[in-house]
DNA sequence: ACAGCTAAGTTCACGATTTGTAGGAAGTGG
DNA sequence: CCACTTCCTACAAATCGTGAACTTAGCTGT
């Protein structure tokens, strides 16, 4: 239980952030519906959107007639109050997107790992010459950038020096967030990739509107960002989230994990083509990469049979996993998303829909929707972007750079 | 995201819980040391110290030296300040609890339930007439009856109007909520029995000091509480935490819910028992009820083969399933109970952490501690006597009676 | 017995904050 | 130019936490 004072100095800064986050959230609003839907006095609105005005955050986008009266004015979060910055490091590649406020990109740059594992000191490099670049290319000041969130494929342990374990990439206990932070003045935060697309869809995409939802990716592995309460869900040191390390079938196939019968063994892109060739007698299912060989799959269905099997059966693993949540977390939505899912759930989704009817139980099953989602894979570095965003709302629109002490006592 | 105006009546309100929740958690403690705990300044907590003392919320008990100075006087919250009634709705009895602030037991009682379904008029009849009968025999008055909080065996819907699905009482869509707050002025929280073991086992058994855990109850069936940041996660629409419909092995052994491969199925004292007999050729455990039948074979490990296998399996299905819950939550701990999990866990809980450790991820694995839990099953009813405490705790010591105003503006 | 000391608890003025109210501002229609 | 509607803002009142000064209560040593 949360034992902590409220200040009127917290009072003030909680209500700057609801109002903030109502403009950035509901669009343009003028001060009287602002009041109307933060329940804040008129009189009190006015207060803390002049001061939001004053200091840039906010500004004012045109005006609306109202049946005779006074036009209202609407408000709108200045795109250009500053700038924030998305990375994500992957197994494939590093890339660095600068996003205005307003979530338009402004400069991107890319770098491609050829490299088997990729060195945390390289990671490192590429993400700050990433971060001067994009800044360089955007022709802003360094000064305007609010933070930079950054995407790591792997489980981030806790904000606070973000201790990076990857699998993929080699990483043991790598203190990534600190090594970033030790390059660089602008405030670092850093989570694990499938966090930050969730994020991304959860305010852009399928995930709009909700609170209690799984965003879950299928790829060559397997994935899910939780978000109750509408924030995501981190656990103790947060790395929860690792839904395709359940156990989908007790004593099943071996998965990379180690462990047996991972949900991850039977729907992973792997897994599936895996579980093809075994079916297949041997021949794998033909294609140049992971990607190709899945998409070749998936389109010979009509013609062979056994590939029609194999398929259905991911379907049905994939609905016994959707259930699970369902039982589990009583969510209001799940996203399906990954390149793999995508590729599935474009020709499945009933199909999964019911596959999901049938090992979930009933009350919960009837309360939640399964949608595809609709982001690009680029919306990983646009999720990590999110990152300062919703630190900058939360803070009410403190700017962290020059008001660094607001940041340093929110935590 | 949260759109809530904060005003400087819920500052002191906040305040007021802090104190409150600290003095209640924390035992008999001072002025001094609450300003520490709280990081409230000296002044306030007088001044909030002193208006609780005045609406008797508080009491003083005793004081401590301090080093030649003026000692310090315990603050505790008093038990007789109100009380608080559980009730406990099962398959086989209605039980009504009532106790004072310091979960001390003052009358208890409890109707056996004969008929094979338990009508939701009778229920209603049961508890109202052993609420009746608890503040009789306690001899207190009705007034000073804080509220009343009961724990269901099944789905409940939105603590609005309390609907309950429990399949095994027979009900559907039952809005049991609104039917007992049409008999009293009392006010009611109604709440899945799982869960109110939970919180009880939260508070006062193996889950203390733990924010982010999992009460798991293994008996004739199989179900869980999730806590996660200090408070029972619902869900949507509270249906949360159904661990035992998950699927644990995919188109394995059909479950009572209609699906196939259900973690009850395999650890469930029921589906332990039919997987015995099926192993057995046909030969049930002996035994008059399945309580006894289930230590019987626990007992005939060492004598049976076929015991000793199914058991095993058991520990290993069960192990696979809270590995699920650490791999998806990332808890720092896990409480096992349930008649039929307390009598597994007393004899293999080491095993239970072994099978746990082989099925997890090694990152959430090294973070989390299974334990036992340490109340009976009696706490059900204790746990949903704590729905109204917790409310008051959150509420600063409002009592909910004498000011209904605080509590209708609370939600 | 009495002054001196120490630590706990209280009082009070102050600044920060929201709110209701009254009034000003910015349009439309006649 | 005036009435009217609607949106926005200035001002006094009320509430609350805080820091500093002050009071209270027990102990210690002479």
């Amino acid at each position: 239980m949360d034992v902590r004072r409220t200040t009127v100095r917290d009072m003030r800064r909680s209500n700057r952030s609801v109002i903030l986050t109502s403009i950035y959230r509901d669009g343009p609003l003028s001060r009287y519906e602002l009041g109307h839907q933060t329940s804040l006095s008129a009189a009190s609105v006015s207060n803390l959107v002049g001061e939001l005005l004053e200091e840039g955050v906010v500004e004012e986008a045109g005006s609306v007639e109202s049946d005779g009266g006074r036009p209202r004015v609407l408000l709108r979060v200045s795109p250009t109050f500053g700038y924030v910055v998305g990375a994500e490091v992957g197994e494939t590649r590093v890339r660095v997107e600068l996003f205005d406020l307003a979530m338009k990109v402004l400069a991107t740059v890319a770098y491609p790992i050829e490299t088997a594992e990729l060195a945390p000191e390289l990671a490192v490099k590429y993400v700050m010459q990433g971060l001067a670049e994009v800044i360089d290319e955007a022709g802003i000041s360094a000064d305007q950038v609010l933070g930079l969130g950054v995407a790591v494929a792997g489980i981030v342990e806790g904000p606070a020096d973000a201790v990076v374990h990857a699998q993929t990439l080699g990483w043991d206990a790598v203190p990534f967030g600190a090594m970033l932070a030790a390059k660089t003045d602008i405030p670092i935060q850093v989570d694990n990739g499938a966090n930050t697309l969730g994020q991304a869809e959860m305010w852009f995409g399928a995930g709009r509107g909700a609170t209690d939802a799984v965003v879950a990716l299928v790829g060559s592995g397997v994935g899910a960002a939780l978000v109750t309460g509408g924030s995501s869900y981190r656990g103790t040191r947060s790395s929860a989230g690792e839904w395709g390390h359940t156990t989908i079938t007790y004593a099943g196939r071996r998965c990379r994990c180690g462990a047996e019968g991972c949900l991850e063994a039977y729907v992973g892109a792997e897994g599936v083509l895996e579980r093809f060739q075994l079916a297949n007698k041997g021949i794998p299912a033909p294609g140049g990469d992971e990607e190709e060989a899945f998409t070749g799959l998936l389109d010979s269905v009509g013609t062979s049979e056994v590939a029609a099997e194999v398929v259905g059966d991911t379907i049905g693993y994939l609905g016994a996993g959707f259930a699970n949540l369902v039982n589990l977390f009583n969510p209001e939505r799940i996203v399906l998303g990954g390149w793999a899912g995508l590729l599935l759930g474009e020709r499945y989704l009933p199909q999964l829909r019911d596959a999901v009817g049938k090992h979930a139980l009933r009350q919960p099953y009837a309360q939640v929707s399964i949608e595809l989602c609709e982001l690009g894979r680029d919306a990983v570095a646009l999720g990590a972007a999110t990152l300062p965003i919703l630190r900058l709302l939360r803070e009410g629109g403190a700017n962290p750079r020059s008001a660094p002490g607001l940041i340093a006592r929110a935590r």
